[in-house]
DNA sequence: AATGAATGAGGCTTCATTCAT
DNA sequence: CATGAATGAAGCCTCATTCAT
């Protein structure tokens, strides 16, 4: 087709897993077809098969991927200056993509399938977990956290963030038509509102 | 089978809805098969169609269901003499049944589901924003929020809560284990630490 | 369809099953598609499934089906007054059939069948054991064999002859045009031969 | 892979039908499908296309390959001193490999193909008639038959050893686990029975 | 009111075959 | 000569839905 070396052999599972997640966002795991996804990628059904043993190891990568993206954004809010905009490349993680809702939609289906298939289950469970140490982590490290507000437990903290955000997340599958900038200054302004309520004693004079 | 008229017709939509929430949330809405349901409900599937026009329209009325429930938890957290009270009540709506994990996997299938059946959709966007409406003018006339701390709108302090709501729910798929009481002790808590954070000038003295 | 209570439930596993047979005969096991069968019987391939937990319980069940047509032809043979007449019993056991054709090509395929998979195999030696006991027990209770010629054991008689009634079965196949009277009248004379070669110490004077 | 002229094209035809044969007696002609050839005969599928129309092509070769190793066998058998050692080397052939049971679970599946595949009938069939005509000859120019018993004809005589001959292959896919010499000790058993049989009109007094 | 046999479209998957490299 | 990525038709099976009883 094509001697361009850069798209030659264009990572066909990349290329499956793009068109999955479209498909996957669009209509559900298992709602979506296989030939919905090898129509999406542009290849053939057959051709699937070849990077992907079934359709549940094509569900499985997928959720691998999101895993590795969790953990790319837990990196960078590591390296952030302050914890507040540790907070707000959390909050944000999901925006960066073009259709923000799209991510949205496979992560509410992605814990729905963890309901069922223990294998996805294991999957974002040990996401979770990672995630949460390292946020509990980045708390108790910052200055912001030398003193904490009442009896808050750090891990109550970290779970109350984490609570935060997929409630977010969760609740913006209803309203799709959001612009990726809109959600990501809508998603900021959680961070900021919930960073205040845990480790400011004061308002702040102007923040947003 | 029973000519007894006390159970001849025991309110069969009941009967298929009650039978549709385990197999939804044992396998999604559509990884449950019409036949699962009335295994379920131990009667025929034929007799589903006689009260349900397809298999959509069970998840529709699984959705009102859905619906008036959470009409009866703000009925009820209306009444609740205090503010955090009220929290108690909204956080662990989930609870009250059974198998609080049935709740949790059939509202994150809903949610799911919700991002692609705009029928679906609609219904809970209605139920969030009635739920929030609630809230939010629970909170105006609640003696706890005369002076909000910083300045968070009240609207603000309602997606919170939902949020974290949400939240919780969305992440108790992972923990199927829990028992209905651990559940509601631990959502009870996280009723209280939001209130604290949300309304409370200085940490309580002894709450817990 | 039919109110004739003859046919109303025309026992579908029977009518599949003899669907079946046609098409395995005509195709092979996993040549013939269930699309095929359900045509053959006139029925929805999907119904098959009502009947038959999937295409290798057919097959399965067809093996059983031969298993209990052996069993009869071994009846019968026990109950012939001579042995010879036995032997005319077991030899032709395939040619009551209209299509004789039919069920050489179908057994051929039941030991290729066999060869691979052991569900099928463990029916098909059980088959088999079960028909030698039974023949050399015949053999051993009749007059004719009171001096075996030579030194042959019982055994090996039996042997021979399943020998003799399975290599004739396996050649029919190459001639598919024989008649089920032809193919009768041919095998009645292996029959004999094969008799007079074992039990007759001398020629008979007018058999054919 | 390897530049060695003497290994580079090492009979690619032969290499592939050594492994077609090992697939095709493991899973069926048909079960069998060209990527385990290839992976059997360690070339790449495309290879075989190089060799072979298409897979129809590669059955009808081993068909081929199956009429000249009979034709072997008669030539051998020809040439044997005496009857009884003619019947040896016919009852014997398919145990010289290493593996006997490829060998009849290869012949059932030829016949059972036979049943269907005209291309393939023919062949056999054609097999089958030379090779009765060789071992008609065989017995008609033999000492041993000068005076035959009864009234068998030459021809029936040789139906009844390739009857027993098959049968014998036919039943050898019940027993996979038989040696090359424990089967080929049974099958010389079988041609000292049946010559016993036919050619000898008293026992022997010890050939076993 | 209730049953469950029956249908057939559609989903997942395999595999013979082709072809660019 | 050799590879193996790619295709797409076809097979097995499921399941929402209907309808005669």
């Amino acid at each position: 087709m094509s001697a361009n070396p850069l798209d030659s052999p264009p990572d066909r599972r990349t290329q499956i897993l793009r068109a999955s997640m479209i498909c996957f966002a669009k209509r559900g795991f298992h709602q979506a077809s296989m030939h919905d996804i090898s129509a999406e990628a542009g290849i053939s059904v057959g051709l699937i098969y070849r990077y992907f043993e079934n359709k549940d190891a094509v569900i499985s990568a997928m959720a691998d991927e999101h895993k590795r993206e969790i953990h790319d954004v837990l990196e960078r809010a590591r390296l952030a200056p302050t914890l507040l905009e540790a907070f707000e490349i959390i909050f944000t993680w999901d925006c960066s993509e073009n259709s923000p809702q799209i991510v949205s939609a496979f992560v509410v289906d992605l814990f729905a399938e963890a309901g069922r298939n223990p294998r996805v289950a294991d999957l974002v469970r040990d996401v979770a977990r990672t995630a949460m140490e390292g946020v509990t982590d980045l708390i108790a490290r910052s200055p912001e956290a030398t003193n904490l507000p009442y009896d808050l437990q750090p891990c109550e903290i970290t779970e109350m963030i984490f609570a935060v955000n997929d409630g977010i997340l969760m609740r913006d599958v209803l309203t799709p038509n959001r612009t990726s900038a809109e959600r990501r200054e809508r998603q900021t302004q959680f961070a900021r509102n919930l960073w205040r309520l845990l480790f400011s004693a004061k308002p702040e004079p102007a923040l947003a």
